[in-house]
DNA sequence: TTTACTCGGACGAACTTAGTCCGAGTAAAG
DNA sequence: CTTTACTCGGACTAAGTTCGTCCGAGTAAA
């Protein structure tokens, strides 16, 4: 359907809330949060700490945080970490098998680039500027600035509720709804 | 493996020998000579005429030749032929389900473009302009410039031999061969 | 000491891709 | 005019990837 599959979208934006100051929470409350299947969200979550942009907080209360300064995650260090690094296009070097050259190509034919090759690679070079060039602290930034002032607060609030939530004494008391 | 599947490099291969004047070949052929899976470009071919970007020649002697000028098919054409026009990113809007917005989602939070769907299609657009700025004709004219000056002749004569071998009485004479 | 919440990896279904095969139509050969 | 066989064109199959689910191991908190 897309060149990128969907687990870039939910990384992404599963680890916007991770951007705001000393923010952690459990894969769990991240996937409900963006009403996204949680427990394939765990499952990207343990890509994305093995590519050592997230650490995990293990336990009761644990989850996940941000590795390192959201400012220095880049938009194409989270989609390598999901997609594995895939080129654009996968060179078989076609060239050499042309029938003209019999067994052995000549020495001209595989000199350099394929030519092909290297339109896609200008792309895919083009392609990866752009990605890096936005880190996770600029969207949470931009989305920051058209939600309204109390929004950040809500959302903390929120993951608080959340955490509390889970406590065995609230649980009691919620035992009866759905 | 790669985000462009092997359809591409075939398709972008099988095409140059077509960007020579006049030139028109059967799929087989053109498969043939880059050492591919025959049957595999015939059904690529198929979807380049549906696209518009070759005429099929029918019956005995017949084949594929461009649609239009080698000059004025790009990469890019090739690429939505046999890859179906496929976004970089699909956005599942997945920003309205954040769980603080109840049921219905306040009007800021769609307001424009999502934030994260933003940088890759600028990502997207970058890459396309790169694959939109080089034809066919370029590419050929590229392996043209690495080649010795004969060998657009042993081409030319490499598919008259192609055709002439498979008249009945060449066959005849061929026969015991593998 | 117990609890239950967290990560972490094993497992399964649905879809896309790579490749094969055979039938319909048609230009050329006889 | 008849036959030939070469061409396209689409239906069919196998393999790999992705999306998603489920359950077990470990650990902070109660």
């Amino acid at each position: 359907m897309a060149l990128y599959s969907t687990s870039v979208e939910y990384g992404l934006h599963c680890l916007l809330p991770l951007c705001a100051p000393e923010a952690r929470a459990s894969s769990q409350d991240l996937a409900d949060f963006q009403g996204v299947s949680s427990a394939y969200v765990a499952k990207l979550f343990t890509t994305l700490k093995r590519a050592g942009l997230v650490v995990a907080l293990e336990g009761a209360g644990g989850g996940y945080r941000l590795a390192r300064a959201a400012a220095d995650i880049s938009v194409l260090d989270v989609v390598q970490a999901l997609e594995g690094n895939k080129p654009l296009f996968q060179c078989k070097e076609i060239r050499g098998n042309c029938a003209v050259f019999g067994d052995e190509p000549p020495a001209w034919a595989n000199k350099g680039l394929c030519s092909i090759h290297a339109v896609m690679i200008e792309a895919e070079q083009q392609m990866r500027n752009v990605l890096a060039a936005h880190s996770l602290a600029d969207l949470a930034a931009r989305v920051g600035h058209k939600a309204p002032k109390a929004f950040p607060r809500e959302v903390a609030a929120w993951f608080g509720a959340r955490k509390a939530g889970r406590s065995r004494a609230a649980r009691r008391i919620t035992a009866g709804e759905k």
